[in-house]
DNA sequence: ACTGTCTTTGCGTTTTACCGCAAGTTGATT
DNA sequence: AATCAACTTGCGGTAAAACGCAAAGACAGT
């Protein structure tokens, strides 16, 4: 079992239950911080130390309430622990359900497990400490599911991405053939980007673009 | 001075800060609620004992934490309150600051003091509650800078809003004539929504429609 | 009542987006 | 090596959107 866990999440109440939780699981040497910037200087003086954390529960969301700070999300923070201690165990533990967040972290950074805020997710944190303990991945039934139910998600490649962020920044559909071929992007043809499109819009189920641009910004995919 | 007030924050620290300010200004019947149907509860409850609150300072965004609520956000709240006792004053406070939310609220609602969390916004606070006393409106600086800065979003119309809100959730261009027609909206003319539209894209410096639909969503018009 | 500005509307043109077809390419499977 | 499905690309046509122009209407200020 794991023997020295970080807590990053700034609700109290929250936080004091994922303490008592662990403390069941039998850990003992249980640190936490409401903030960001405060977890990674944790982080790196336990490095120093010599007795770093093997474990890290965090929130993705912060509110800023009196102070501005460094990290303002749990994404940063993660981006910022992968740099430090890239074998330190993550599992979010966030009510953020929008896919293309999810999505992100999963891929992009790998994290361990997926803990989706509900009622009665206390079962949830046990298994996935647990599971995460023995090298497994561990999602909760609602990230589940949101991964199953809207796969249309993965069907999204980086140079989709790429696309409908360049045309909700602003440049006009033909002009994406030439930006494709300035960076080196293959299949950048304007018949290609067409297809892509028409492809995006099936995917997401969207009629027209200004809708497909709508979507996207909703699921949090731009 | 006010008499009685209610405070709906779901952040104890932040709660306890207001307290105390209210406190401060020699008010001492204060009620708190972290969430925003218990605080619909006490309002109603209050107007059944004649005793009626005559201040409500609200957040607008809460965490949903461990259960599941009817009212899920400040808006909801503000929206009941207006039909249960309208005579209330209501002052949010609330980190937001997309300025079609802020505006919406301004404009839909028409709430007496605005105040956007940052950091010594104490002095705000008092201002607020001191001048709304005084049945005068109270916005902080930073709402009035964001008010004032962004003039664009007072450009738009409802039916600029509905054209948008159309066009993203999928009908075409030229089916609006139509819809307009339909719904006796006027103005509903093919040129009329391009025109409207050429419009939009200059108050809000976008180049091409799915930008401005990204656009709109990111302040939170539509 | 007059003036000027902004909006609405129609018409026609240009530009852009959309899409069918067909040929070629790629990559995985058998 | 053969096959199949999915992707890429070009060509060309159609549909939609964007826009200039001009006339008519609305509205505020003088």
């Amino acid at each position: 079992m794991f023997k020295k866990v970080l807590i990053v999440e700034d609700q109290q109440s929250i936080s004091k239950g994922l303490k008592s939780i662990l403390k069941d699981l039998n850990i003992d040497n249980i640190e936490a911080s409401d903030n960001c910037d405060n977890a990674l200087l944790k982080i790196r003086a336990s490095l120093i130390k010599k007795k770093p954390f093997d474990l890290l529960i965090t929130d993705l969301s912060f509110r800023e309430g009196y102070h501005l700070s460094n990290l303002s999300c749990g994404e940063e923070l993660i981006e910022q622990v992968k740099k430090v201690q890239p074998n330190l165990k993550i599992i979010v533990f966030s009510i953020e359900n929008r896919i293309g967040k999810v999505k992100k972290l999963l891929d992009k950074y790998d994290i361990d497990g997926y803990i989706a805020k509900g009622r009665r997710e206390s079962e949830d944190i046990k298994k996935a400490i647990q599971t995460v303990c023995q090298e497994r991945k561990y999602y909760s039934n609602t990230i589940l599911t949101l991964l199953k139910g809207s796969n249309n998600i993965s069907q999204v490649s980086t140079s989709d991405t790429l696309i409908l962020k360049l045309l909700a920044s602003g440049i006009k559909q033909k002009q994406i053939p030439e930006h494709f071929k300035d960076n080196n992007i293959p299949s950048g043809s304007k018949r290609s980007i067409e297809y892509r499109l028409q492809e995006l819009k099936t995917i997401f189920g969207a009629e027209t673009l200004p809708q497909l641009i709508s979507i996207v910004k909703d699921i949090g995919l731009i």
